[in-house]
DNA sequence: CCATCGTGTTGGAGCGCTCCAATACGTGAA
DNA sequence: TTCACGTATTGGAGCGCTCCAACACGATGG
């Protein structure tokens, strides 16, 4: 590692001042033509960066956005930041992003640690645990939230709208005939609580409270297949299963083949995400799609927009997902 | 957003010098207990947080390392991240995300920006393009690359030996008795170039060399579906399919599935890097597992050890993968 | 020929912190 | 009581940059 150039190493070697490399550096436009070539050729024999932490520490803005992602693992989430770093690159702001390793300490963490290193804005996605440190984080710097019903005016959300989802997938279960439809739930995951509470009032009004049975999960693959264990323990199988997630729902899956219990003749199964691939093989999952990238995207816009000019009210979107029928279900 | 406090504000809240606070948030052990519990007060009260930008620049050092991975969407990047973030965090470091975008330019660019930031370290997972720009970044800051094959004194690096994977997968293929063996390939992708090579020398070694045929694809799902329809509309199925992923291979099966060529009857399949979800359906993938998580932790560790003291050389790594045996391949 | 203007350029202060040399202040030994 | 010493605290310089007021200077107009 050589010593680092500065700014006035460069400014030395092209014969003019600090300040006039500065304006070079900022690309403005009243700077002579030799001025500005002696110092790009100075810059670059020395091997000049330009250091954005001093920058950001003089402008007082980093143009960069901090994302903390629930989990890195969960393909959902993936998609959410592509649609999340295409609208900030649209607008030169740079992405970065943390793992909050579905764990509510780290996240909160994580999101400090942002704040600390004076990011422009915060994305939290499917963050969870309690909302207070986040709230307390958004008094500070700006910041959107992704998937996770909230109702606040220090932040902006988008979600998509939980209820309708598990509604979507009751129906669609209860009208091929299940009656006993389990759930087996995100646990302590963003949005796992509504979709736990949708898939109750969904059962409810199908007239199936009595089969209301909520399995506890994760939102993980491993977490599917050991609640897929615990089912086959009681002895009775389910007509049908709702796993809270794609991944949960791969995970029961695996087991369930395992077990000699065949997806769907024997049991129904239903996923949430649409995960990319979980088409695959002679049974594709019936799942819930969201519109995961406009999610990721439309969280951005809001944020950028609260940077510009903090607004005295949150905004807060739910979107209607739709269900995608494979062949992971059948009729009873 | 409130105005932010500064240490200036704490000290004079506390009634004490900047330097003491500096101090107290160092948490340096010659201060007196009156003054350190004065200082946390104030802090508390005017809800400071240090700017760790400022702390940063003084220092010269950041504790962060930052990481650009090829494809978030990648499941065995995700679970290599994990590794890296399990050791750095236990070494007191930050793990700093970016998105290469499986583009080369972006790569470099979201690397430049984090040496810009004057991250400590940079951790390449599965970086494409030229290696002369990436050459000229570890000039400038140590660096360590994952999965991918390099020799040079500049980087360290850790990666699973695709020659012996691709042997692996031939062998075991070559043993079921299939002869035309496609493997469609990762493109530009990091080791996308070794695992073909490794494919055709197998194909080769074990006299297939008139059977050698290459797909072109890319390290995605979609890239997978492509070539499946490719080799479909060439008349004549392979006898089966080296995927050159687990993206790919997924891909390729579901297009195979539409278009009613089943897996592993017709065709056997075998993928590359036993994502999580691959075990799936009646059916699971037949793949190469790479010790994902431990090449991570291995290469922060280099990382570390060339951030204590520059080395004159290199570390280069290859760990050998193994074959996981699973159904979607079987005797001609 | 001098006042005026605009384009280019510069020095200095400042961003919020760390670090070091210097200072203040007890305390125990002489 | 005095001196030396160790511990606690402080002011100032400096990290690499930006930003602004000030300035130099050739071109312009009266």
């Amino acid at each position: 590692m050589q010593a680092k150039p500065t700014m006035e190493d460069v400014a030395h070697r092209a014969g003019v001042s600090r300040s006039l490399v500065s304006l070079v550096f900022q690309g403005a436009d009243n700077v002579s033509d030799a001025r500005r070539a002696a110092v790009l050729a100075a810059a670059e024999e020395l091997g000049y960066r330009p250091n954005r932490l001093a920058r950001n520490l003089a402008q007082g803005k980093s143009m960069t956005i901090g994302a903390v992602v629930d989990d890195l693992h969960n393909p959902f989430f993936g998609t959410v930041i592509d649609g999340v770093e295409q609208h900030l690159t649209q607008h030169g702001y740079q992405l970065m992003i943390a793992n909050g390793a579905r764990d509510a300490e780290v996240t909160v963490a994580a999101a400090s640690t942002f704040n600390e290193l004076q990011v422009d804005g915060i994305v939290l996605i499917g963050a969870r645990g309690p909302m207070e440190p986040l709230y307390d984080l958004a008094r500070r710097v700006p910041t959107a939230m992704i998937a996770r019903q909230i109702k606040s005016d220090l932040l902006d959300s988008v979600r998509v709208d939980e209820h309708v989802g598990s509604r979507l997938v009751i129906d669609h279960l209860h009208r091929l005939g299940h009656r006993s439809i389990a759930h087996i739930d995100g646990g302590e995951g963003a949005s796992a609580g509504e979709r736990r509470e949708g898939y109750e009032i969904a059962m409810r009004s199908v007239g199936l409270e009595a089969h209301i049975d909520v399995v506890p999960g994760e939102f993980t693959h491993e977490a599917g297949a050991k609640a897929a264990v615990t089912l086959a323990e009681r002895g009775s199988m389910p007509d049908a299963v709702f796993a809270g997630n794609d991944l949960i729902a791969t995970g029961v899956w695996l087991q369930l083949e395992r077990m000699d219990v065949s997806v769907p003749s024997d049991v129904s199964l239903v996923g949430y995400d649409d995960a990319p691939f979980i088409g695959i093989g002679q049974v594709g999952l019936t799942t819930i799609r969201q519109p995961s990238s406009e999610i990721g995207s439309r969280a951005a816009e809001l944020l950028l927009d609260r940077i510009d000019e903090t607004p005295d009210s949150g905004r807060h979107e739910a979107i209607a997902p739709t269900l995608v029928e494979r062949s992971s279900t059948e009729s009873a």
